[in-house]
RNA sequence: GUGGCCGUAGCUCAGUCGGUAGAGCACAGGAUUGUGGCUCCUGAGGUCGCGGGUUCGAUCCCCGUCGGCCACCCCA
């Protein structure tokens, strides 16, 4: 029978990994509560169109990214492709939306595409969505948070803030006609893509990989120019908040999203250690998507966080604290017939030291080879019960880790050496 | 969807100018009776991704296919 495997992009986390993921997981979530963000946890498959109006119909996700299939009954559902979305629909469903909301989650996203570094199809994100605050101090305030998670995690070296402001939709739009007249007049310049580009999605041209193309669009007509007042006034009260806070970014104005419900501000936090997939976190300001996923008008900003590419940049750059690696304390060798012997010592020891992490061996096995498993274990205790110790009610404890001289005692007394 | 590189032991790889394969690490056992790490010895483990073609004979050459990686694209 042939091998089954894992569907194409979608990997397993193994036992190795795990730990850093976990310290991921258990950092981002402390953080999201220490600023007062609620988890929030929505469903993985929803309604296809749920993501055709709130992503936008003409994007590469929708037209050609989704996971998307019909149910029993008939009705197309699709496995989500971005987290802000679902959070919208049921901030929506269930009237969040009374009070402003600050919301995080954390979950499995579906994206057809070709695997590569930092890009798989089946991927985790960690996002954070605000409702109801309309003001720069929230998009400031999200942006602050990030940095000190960089802090944190002890890569604030390695990542940068680029920020800019789509405006309003009548300025991008008034800035789109633009920019396709100046691109049309110099189509032939273009590659290919952004050729394509220019009737879909002009303004995906902007960030173009094309070195010609970006030449081209050295004397093109500039975004921030177009800004309404409105927003220029937001993203000039942004950038004072972010330059009181002491968080760096750089002003890119040719940074767009790929998603159409962003307005305002937009940004990205972007990294060079990560290959061709260099953004780590995204997101941005989407004051009108609320309204028209069918709530009341409620201005929104959030963001998307890749956990692969946050994980694959901490293993990168080596930071991940050494404690990750070691998952026992102790490791309970048993030789002989004390099987039963050493289970209920193992029971006892777990009563009394809830902190410890002890492994038992089971599977029986020579002396040695046990030793050679607690070895392997990391754990920094063998402890040893033989028949000896079974019959008398003692355990030996052998330092793995230390010069330590080892000792045998009474299974009562083993609590206290240890805890001290 | 497009392109480049690559598929040999659990892992990292070598190798055969075409005669069915090896190393290191890892794993198992041993080096005097209940003591790991270092060292030494021994062992197990491979339809050489899969299918076809050329050939007396293919892991090696050719074609196809599947898979992986990286890049484009896309985006977190």
């Amino acid at each position: 029978m042939k091998q089954l495997r894992a569907i194409r992009g979608m990997n397993d986390l193994l036992p190795e990994q795990s730990p850093a993921w976990q310290y991921v997981e258990a950092t981002l979530s402390e953080l999201f509560g220490r600023y007062g963000y609620s988890e929030i946890r929505t469903p993985t498959l929803e309604a296809t169109q749920l993501f055709s109006r709130a992503v936008g119909e003409a994007t590469d996700i929708v037209e050609k990214e989704m996971y998307t299939f019909e149910d029993k009954s008939g009705d197309s559902v699709t496995l989500r492709p971005e987290g802000t979305a679902g959070t919208v629909r049921a901030a929506i469903q269930s009237n969040l939306l009374i009070q402003p909301q600050r919301l995080w989650y954390f979950g499995p996203m579906f994206r057809y595409e070709r695997p590569q570094k930092g890009r798989l199809r089946q991927f985790h994100q960690f996002g954070v969505e605000v409702f109801g605050i309309e003001g720069p101090d929230i998009d400031a305030e999200i942006l602050i948070m990030t940095a000190r998670l960089w802090r944190q995690l002890g890569i604030s070296e390695q990542v940068t803030l680029q920020l800019n402001s789509l405006g309003n939709s009548d300025s991008r739009a008034a800035y789109r006609d633009a920019l396709v007249v100046y691109l049309s007049e110099r189509r032939e310049l273009l590659d290919e893509d952004s050729q394509r580009r220019l009737e879909r999605n002009p303004l995906r041209i902007l960030d173009s990989k094309n070195a010609q193309t970006q030449e081209l669009l050295a004397d093109a007509p500039c975004l921030l120019d177009f800004l309404d007042e409105e927003s220029a006034a937001h993203f000039t009260q942004l950038r004072a908040l972010l330059d009181a806070a002491g968080v760096k970014y750089e002003i890119n104005s040719k940074l767009v999203r790929g998603l159409d419900y962003y307005g305002k501000t937009v940004f990205e936090w972007v990294t060079d250690s990560l290959g061709a997939q260099g953004t780590v976190c995204a997101g941005g300001r989407y004051d009108g998507l609320v309204e028209q996923m069918g709530g009341k008008s409620t201005p929104a900003v959030g963001f998307g966080l890749g956990a692969e590419r946050l994980v694959l940049m901490l293993e990168t750059l080596n930071v991940l604290p050494e404690s990750l690696v070691q998952q026992v304390d102790a490791y309970l060798v048993a030789v002989g017939d004390v099987q039963s012997a050493a289970l209920a010592a193992a029971e006892q020891l777990r009563d009394d030291l809830p902190w410890l992490r002890l492994q038992a061996h089971c599977g029986g096995g020579s002396f040695k080879s046990q030793m050679k498993k607690a070895d392997k274990s990391g754990a920094d205790y063998a402890l040893i019960i033989g028949e000896d110790e079974a019959a008398n009610g003692q355990i030996t404890v052998k330092y793995l880790r230390s010069d330590q001289q080892q000792q045998t005692l009474a299974l009562t007394e083993l609590a206290a050496l240890l805890q001290g």
